[in-house]
DNA sequence: AGCACGCCGACT
DNA sequence: GTCGGCGTGCTC
């Protein structure tokens, strides 16, 4: 835990005394009698250093003469310079395993609190949950070059130099000389010598020995904005006490949409400053500094008015404007339902209040209209912050969220570490989505976990957004009882009050967690504008092939392409995957293989060419051959799953020649904007269909789709995952959801093998609610989340049978580790067995949510592992492959 | 990044 | 025998 040093308490421990003593000694050599007989306890500080080559914790003194907090950025000697760290924790005593000789000392605190404590506490809790040390946690947080580095200078020293100096000395050092000499003061940075002369570190060097020049150390930079002065509107009407030419320049201000920089409104105006600080004055603007980074600009949008409210709408609003402390609230809007709306008149007031919010979206690159519309409310507040930023893009935004000026941070996943200082919201949009989880480098964190503890170390409210929740939110935020039971879909039920305790998880012998929380289950259960949902068709492809139709497009989904045509509208063609088949199911009755031993489908391994036909479960590793036919009705046509987005545009080509087609998946959407390029051309009636993978399912709204084709249902129907249910449910319903958005109402078809698949029914009678209960209900009785956690242990190596022994081992020593409420499930070969020339092979743990905390640090395994295996921890796996 | 320590080829 | 090449490794 991170020490508070806020309280000014000190205990003492043994380590002081003799402290404390040899302090004494000291004093009576140095016959200082009024030396202070408190001693600072925490005289040792943590801190974090990011430098090339080198990320880690390093311990320092502090000097008796200042003070060093946490979160503080300091500059300290490291090797041969001075660099900058941020300091992370005090201690009381230095680390046992470090000889205390080497221990230097804080050269100076650059910034003192940079960080709020919060801050730290939240990585510590990631690092802990999550199973990894805090310098990573700390990387994933923080963008790279956030520390600044000191530089080293050299300046001539002239007195000492004699004349003609130059023939005294090596070449490279006469180079050096000159160099220096041509300089007004004689001074230069050790790197720019280097880039102007080859060899000049050596020149330098003999320099020095000579005595001619000085080393020494400019500290790294204190940050100092550049400031630019902003002048905002804040008065609603103008009133009487105005002159004409005041009400000119208010006018000019609002027309540019509340805001302006000082110079510019000067220019438009044609006035001066004394003018707008009498505005100032009479509380029609307010005059800020503003600090000046290279943020991303949007375009300039006029500004956007509130939109009227629905009952559920205004009810949710209500509900999530009451809450002024921590609180969770699941806000279960259909698609269509107007959340966006919810979250923009949810964060007006936050902003009011001088705090500020936060968004999290799946993939920004996406939702540029959720952007925009934000953009359009709220100005220059907005900024948004994702990985495709340019380095220096991703630093200042970074930067500027640090600044307490109160502002909406719209991001992805790593955005959740924006270090807004006064945080009144967060909103979590397309809360079920998969890419708010981390996979690959650690910590693999959940954005939606990391937001709740956030929220609940800010103590602000966190909305979780989705028409489609994912059961773990939906369980938090309803409760649940043995049998998954949720409910009766209500418009606003309020499950629990701050400070209440409430049973969460499961009760029984296994005993029960208890949580005290608030949380709020809101329903937004119809589309804005009395739209009605779209309807929903399910072809039986079963029922096509015997009729004798080979085509992927089923003749009804041939005519409602056909009509869509002549009437001049736009349709989505979804595909659910590129590559290759996971799963096996028979053509002519849908027969899916399965695992006996766990409720998933079985995987078809491809080894190699010739190879037998292997199929495999992902989880247990249960293995058998592919059988030749279908062990269920005796067809011989059994078929691997997959067909890819090409394949799909071709044939719809030579079906209809005339339709204008854009492809829309990662393929065609690599480039920087490229996913904006092709929604705008679809927007602008450029084409008449679009044809796409899972991107289609993000926020994508367009009022002029009334189809949506769902070419192939049974590829998310059928992955070897215990979330396949969830996510297909999600996928197809969130796909569904792009139709009749518009006056028109919209018409949905999904083409499937499977027509009875539980999933299948309950897109199309749109019914959540059952989905749900009954897919809970089998979670319960397998102990799958959210009744059970799970960590996922990967293993990984270039030699095959090394893997393979060092999972072997590092099962049997999990065995004996730990106690029987922990499965363990495998070790099994990881789905795909080889990528990038590795073997991997994994470990599946499954326990009650109650063992989370008394789980060893499995961190410790690593030591029996040999080096050439590579472990990775990932805590609430989502994407096992 | 810098600067050590360290082990092989051209010189006083 | 020493000086110096730059190849790995550490910096609290």
């Amino acid at each position: 835990m991170l020490t508070d040093t806020g309280n000014g308490v000190f205990p003492k421990n043994r380590c002081d005394r003799s402290l404390y003593e040899s302090a004494t000694q000291m004093s009576l050599l140095a016959a200082e009698p009024q030396s202070s007989y408190e001693v600072d306890s925490q005289q040792w500080v943590e801190v974090l250093v990011d430098f090339p080559g080198t990320q880690g914790l390093y311990t320092y003194s502090i000097p008796a003469d200042f003070r060093v907090n946490s979160g503080d950025i300091v500059s300290i000697p490291f090797g041969a310079q001075i660099i900058g760290g941020i300091a992370i924790r005090l201690l009381s005593a230095p680390p046992e395993n470090l000889d205390p000789q080497r221990i230097r000392g804080v050269e100076d605190v650059i910034t003192s609190g940079f960080f709020q404590d919060t801050y730290w506490q939240l990585l510590e809790k990631i690092a802990n949950y999550y199973s990894t040390d805090l310098i990573s946690a700390i990387r994933v947080a923080l963008p790279p070059g956030l520390l600044g580095r000191s530089q080293r200078r050299v300046k001539l020293n002239t007195e000492s130099i004699p004349p003609g100096a130059e023939t005294f000395c090596s070449v490279v050092a006469g180079q050096v000389l000159r160099l220096l000499q041509s300089q007004k003061e004689g001074d230069y940075s050790v790197n720019y010598l280097r880039n102007q002369i080859k060899g000049a570190s050596r020149g330098i060097r003999e320099l020095g020995k000579r005595g001619w020049i000085e080393n020494y150390l400019e500290p790294p930079k204190r940050v100092k904005p550049k400031l630019k002065t902003a002048i905002t509107l804040v008065a609603k009407s103008f009133l009487s006490d105005l002159t004409k030419r005041q009400q000119e320049i208010l006018q000019v201000l609002k027309n540019r949409g509340g805001e302006l920089w000082r110079k510019e409104l000067i220019d438009l105006c044609g006035t001066t400053f004394e003018m707008v600080k009498k505005l100032e004055a009479k509380g029609y603007v307010v005059i800020s500094e503003r600090e000046i980074l290279r943020k991303e600009q949007g375009v300039l949008h006029a500004a956007d008015q509130p939109k009227e409210l629905n009952p559920a709408q205004a009810n949710a609003l209500t509900v999530i404007n009451a809450q002024q402390d921590y609180a969770q609230i699941l806000l279960h809007g259909v698609t269509g339902s107007g959340k966006t709306e919810v979250y923009l008149q949810a964060i007006a007031p936050i902003l009011k209040q001088g705090k500020s919010a936060l968004v999290l979206v799946p993939e920004i690159g996406l939702t540029p209209q959720l952007t925009d519309r934000f953009r359009a409310r709220f100005g220059t507040q907005v900024c948004v912050y994702h990985s495709r930023l340019s380095a220096g893009e991703r630093y200042d935004t970074w930067r500027q969220t640090i600044q307490g000026e109160p502002q909406v941070v719209i991001g992805t996943r790593s955005a959740i570490f924006a270090p807004l200082p006064n945080l009144g919201l967060i909103v979590l949009d397309e809360e079920h989505d998969s890419s708010f989880k981390q996979d690959r480098p650690t910590p693999t964190y959940h954005a939606c976990k990391v937001a709740q503890w956030r929220a609940e170390l800010e103590n602000c409210p966190l909305i979780l957004g989705s028409a489609t929740p994912s059961l773990e939110s939906l369980v938090a935020s309803r409760g649940l009882g043995e049998t998954g039971e949720i409910g009766e879909t209500g418009e606003i039920e309020e499950t629990g009050e701050t400070g209440e305790i409430e049973e969460i998880g499961e009760t029984g012998e296994t005993g029960e967690i208890r949580v005290s929380r608030s949380t709020y289950y809101l329903s937004l259960p119809e589309r804005i504008g009395d739209r009605p949902l779209p309807q929903v068709s399910i072809v039986d492809l079963r029922a096509e092939l015997s009729r004798g139709n080979r085509s992927i497009f089923s003749l009804s989904l041939q005519k409602a392409i056909a009509e869509m045509q002549s009437q001049g509208q736009q349709g989505i063609l979804f595909i659910p995957r590129r590559g290759h088949s996971t799963f096996v199911s028979c053509r002519s009755c849908g027969y899916v293989m399965e695992c006996p031993d766990c409720d998933v489908s079985l995987s078809y391994h491809y080894a190699h060419e010739g190879a037998a036909k292997l199929l495999r479960c992902h989880y247990c590793n249960h293995t058998r051959m592919q059988p030749d036919s279908c062990p269920e009705c005796s067809s011989p046509y059994l078929k691997f799953f997959g067909s890819g987005t090409q394949k799909v545009t071709q044939e719809l080509a030579k079906l209809f020649p005339e339709l204008r087609c854009i492809r829309f998946d990662s393929d065609t959407t690599r480039n920087k904007g490229a996913h904006r390029q092709l929604i705008d051309r679809f927007i602008h009636q450029e084409a008449d269909i679009l044809i796409g993978t899972q991107m289609l399912t993000k926020g994508l709204d367009i009022a002029g789709v009334t189809l949506v084709g769902i070419v192939a249902a049974d590829g998310l129907l059928h992955r070897s995952d215990y979330r396949a249910a969830e996510r297909a449910f999600q996928t197809l319903t969130q796909v569904a959801g792009r139709a009749g958005r518009g006056d028109i109402p919209g018409r949905v078809i999904v083409q499937t093998y499977s027509p009875e698949h539980p999933v299948i029914q309950a897109v199309k009678t749109h019914d959540y609610h059952n989905f749900s209960t009954t897919e809970l209900s089998q979670r319960a009785e397998l102990n799958y989340p959210p009744y059970g956690n799970l960590i996922l242990i990967k293993l990984s190596s270039i030699e095959p049978q090394e893997v393979e022994k060092a999972a072997q081992t590092l099962a049997d020593r999990l065995i004996d580790t730990l106690s029987a409420e922990y499965e363990i499930l495998g070790p099994a070969p990881a789905n795909i067995m080889r990528v990038a020339r590795r073997y991997r092979w994994q470990i599946l743990l499954k326990f009650p949510p109650a063992a989370k905390d008394s789980l060893p640090d499995l961190n410790l395994m690593r030591s029996h592992l040999p080096k050439s295996v590579s472990m990775t921890i990932d805590v609430d796996p989502i994407n096992m492959e």
